[in-house]
DNA sequence: AGAATCCCGATCATTTTAGTCGAGAAAATG
DNA sequence: CATTTTCTCGACTAAAATGATCGGGATTCT
């Protein structure tokens, strides 16, 4: 798989509180069932989230999670990057262009195709914001007209 | 990881039979000498390819592996795809962009961006051939002056 | 006080990945 | 035809990553 599923679970909870911007705080259990994720598992995720600045959490009664910037602010790139690095590890990296995993050093022919496939990944990555993801929403799904 | 060690070993592999191209048969321990794979693992991998089509093998002495194409006629997607297929299963897929995967049948807001996604990976591997790949290797290391 | 909610570390099951092994079959060589 | 070389093939294993789950504690609101 090209990305895991705790990823795209992260992802799509961001989008979610996207949703509800400058609503207040949106409990985990509201965004498990609005997305299908496995609630402990979403528990997991959220807090390890807090501690990358995207998301704000407030406990007790009416507590939940809120987007702590502007929907516009937050691109996926952002999100995956975090996700990516383990604890105090480097983030994880594409193999052979980084000098530790390949034989040659980096040095190998194939090492410059990485880095275009690390680039355009992450060209994607970095040109979508949760506004650009709430607009696609917006235009599958139209408001109805009141 | 981005990539599978054992795809990377799969594209080195072959990268290296286009390397000897038309020379007759490499034998797989001097593929997996020249570049740092484990040979019985590599066995597997060429085994494995075999059935892809991109490599002819021959038994016995003087046998080996050779490219059955030309070097300009073999594309990293074409690798890539053919690892991704596992047996009979259908090849390895980005998640949400398939039906199964995504609790929202393929319709949610991320959809988009995941196809985009796999379009532009497909782009630079497609847009990747070995003698491309050979044309790289020239350039690094210029082949000296007789 | 009591209910609602997040917080946090530990734990666990499953799958994937990476790699190994032994015995066998084909081809060339002498 | 015996020997050597080399691929062939299926089974096997160890380690890591992945995808969760759980229990109990800490906060905050009413």
């Amino acid at each position: 798989m090209l990305i895991t599923q705790k990823k795209q679970y992260a992802l799509r909870a961001i989008f979610e509180l996207a949703k509800h911007f400058g609503q207040g705080p949106i409990k985990v259990s509201d965004i498990a069932r609005a997305q299908a994720i496995p609630l402990r598992f979403l528990e997991v995720i959220l807090n390890q989230l807090k501690k990358s600045g995207f998301v704000d959490s407030k406990r007790g009664y009416q507590g939940g999670y809120e987007l702590s910037r502007k929907p516009k602010d937050v691109a996926v790139g952002d999100v995956i990057r975090f996700m990516d690095k383990r604890g105090d590890q480097p983030p994880d990296c594409i193999a052979c262009v980084s000098r530790d995993n390949c034989p040659f050093g980096g040095e190998c022919a194939l090492s410059p195709m990485w880095e275009k496939v690390w680039e355009s990944l992450f060209c994607v990555y970095d040109g979508t914001t949760m506004q650009d993801l709430l607009d696609i929403e917006r235009e599958k799904h139209p408001a109805p007209v009141q």
